[in-house]
DNA sequence: GGGTAAGACTACGCACGAGTAGGTTGGCGG
DNA sequence: CCGCCAACCTACTCGTGCGTAGTCTTACCC
C-alpha cells in the first residue's frame, strides 16, 4: 500500500470494477428514488457517483438497464427481508405480525430503496414496469400463502381466489401506511406494524368496541409512541 | 382563387370554445391515462382530440397545466361520487359499505379517469404532484370522518391519530384491490365492495372462522348492474 | 357582398438529455 | 526507465418533443 500522500484528489482514484459498480448502483438508487425514472438524469447519477458518464455506460449500460439493475437489487433485499426464515411453529397470525414488523423495519433503514420501488408510475409499455410489478407480485404471493396457511385447519380452507385479493389489498394498505408514516415520523416501526396488524386481523368492527390484537408473548410491550 | 369550394374537409368544423375544451380534456385524459404524464406527447393528444397543436396550447396551456386540468376534473368526479349525500340515518358501517360500492362502481364506468389518478408516480418536485396528492387526501379525510363517527357512541371515541392512518390504509387497500380487479374482471363492483368491506370491518381473524359481513337490509334489490 | 377577427393549420426553433468518439493519465511489466 | 493497456475524462452529436411564428379560412355582421 503505497501511501502516495496525494495532495488533494477529490475525484476518484482508479478502482477495481466491483467497487465502482457498487458505488454506481448506490448513487443510481439515490437519484432514481429522489427524482423518479424520467426526471433522473444520467449526468446527475454520474456526478453523484463521482464518476464520468462514459464509465457509467461502460459498467451498467443504458438508462433502462441501470434502472432495472437498481430495482432488482432493492427488490431482492426487500423480499428477502420480509420473506426471511422465521423459527418454526409460529401461528400464522404471529408469523404475519413478524413479517409486517420486518417490513416496516426494512423501510425505515432503507428509505431510498423503498421509494425507488414504490414511487414510480406503472404505465404499461415501459421496459422497466415488468421488473417493478414483479416484486409486488412476489410479496403478494408470500402473504397469500401465509393467509392460506391460516385457514387450513378450518372446515372450509380459503382458496387462492380468496386469499390473493386479500393479500393484494394488504400490500396496498402497507404501502399507503408507509407513506403516511413518512409524514408522521414519530412512530416506531413496531408501532406501525401493530397498527396494520390490528386493522387486518381484527377489523374495524372489533376495534370500535375497544378490542385489540397482541402478539402472543413473543415480544414485550409494544406501545409504539 | 376562390375556386376551392367544398372539397371534403373531414377535419373539424368550427366549434364553440366550450365544446372544444371538453373534446380536448377527454382526449387528454385518455392519452395521459394510457401512457402516463411523461410518455404522453402533446402531438398524440392533439391528434386524438382531432385538433392541431396550437389550438391545444391556446385553449389549455402548457403540458403541466393541461394535466392539472385533467386531474382536477377527474378527481372532482371521483370525490363527488364517493362523497355523495346518502340518505340520513344509516349506520356508519352501512355508510362505508355504500361508499365503497359507489367507488368500485365509479372506477368500473370511468376506467381511464381512474388510471389517470392512480398510475402516475409521485415524485416530489413535479408541478402536478400537489394536485395528485390532494384528491387522495380528500378521500382519506372523508373516510376518516366516517370512521370517527362510528366510534362516537363508544366510551373512548377514536381520535384522528387513530382514524387517519386507518383511512389512509383503507384507501391504499382500495387502490390495490382495483388493480387486482382489472386483472380479474369477472367480478361485479358489488362483489369487490363486499370483499373489501369484509376485510376491513371483520378482519382476517373473523373471516378465518367463517363469519362474514352483510349490509343490514337497507337496500332492497341486489341490482348488481 | 365585402371586411374582419376569431378559429384553425403547417412548419419551424430550440432546449434538454441520452449516448459516444477520441484524447489523456497512471499503474505495471519489461 | 520506457512503452502499453486499461481506467478515465472532456467535449461532442443527435434524436425527441415542447412550444410558437406566421399564414390561411370561414362564419358573421354591417
Amino acid at each position: 500500500m503505497e501511501d502516495h500522500r496525494d495532495s488533494e484528489r477529490p475525484r476518484s482514484r482508479r478502482l477495481p470494477r466491483a467497487v465502482r459498480e457498487r458505488q454506481i448502483l448506490d448513487a443510481a438508487v439515490e437519484v432514481f428514488a429522489k427524482h423518479g425514472f424520467h426526471n433522473a438524469s444520467m449526468d446527475e447519477i454520474a456526478e453523484t457517483a463521482s464518476i464520468s458518464k462514459p464509465m457509467l455506460y461502460a459498467y451498467l449500460g443504458a438508462k433502462d438497464e441501470l434502472f432495472v439493475a437498481c430495482v432488482r437489487r432493492e427488490a431482492a433485499k426487500l423480499v428477502e427481508a420480509i420473506g426471511a426464515d422465521i423459527g418454526t411453529g409460529l401461528a400464522p397470525a404471529d408469523q404475519l405480525w413478524h413479517r409486517l414488523h420486518m417490513f416496516f423495519e426494512y423501510v425505515h433503514v432503507n428509505k431510498a430503496g423503498w421509494q425507488l420501488l414504490h414511487r414510480q408510475g406503472d404505465v404499461p409499455g415501459e421496459p422497466y414496469v415488468q421488473e417493478l410489478s414483479e416484486w409486488r407480485e412476489r410479496a403478494t404471493q408470500l402473504i397469500a400463502a401465509l393467509l392460506a396457511e391460516a385457514t387450513t385447519d378450518q372446515p372450509q380452507p380459503m382458496q387462492s381466489e380468496q386469499t390473493e385479493p386479500f393479500a393484494a389489498a394488504l400490500v396496498g394498505a402497507g404501502e399507503a401506511l408507509v407513506e403516511w408514516w413518512f409524514q408522521h415520523p414519530d412512530f416506531t416501526a413496531e408501532g406501525m406494524a401493530m397498527r396494520l396488524m390490528n386493522m387486518l386481523w381484527l377489523g374495524f368492527g372489533e376495534l370500535v368496541e375497544g378490542r385489540s390484537w397482541f402478539p402472543s408473548s413473543q415480544t414485550e410491550d409494544p406501545t409504539g409512541s
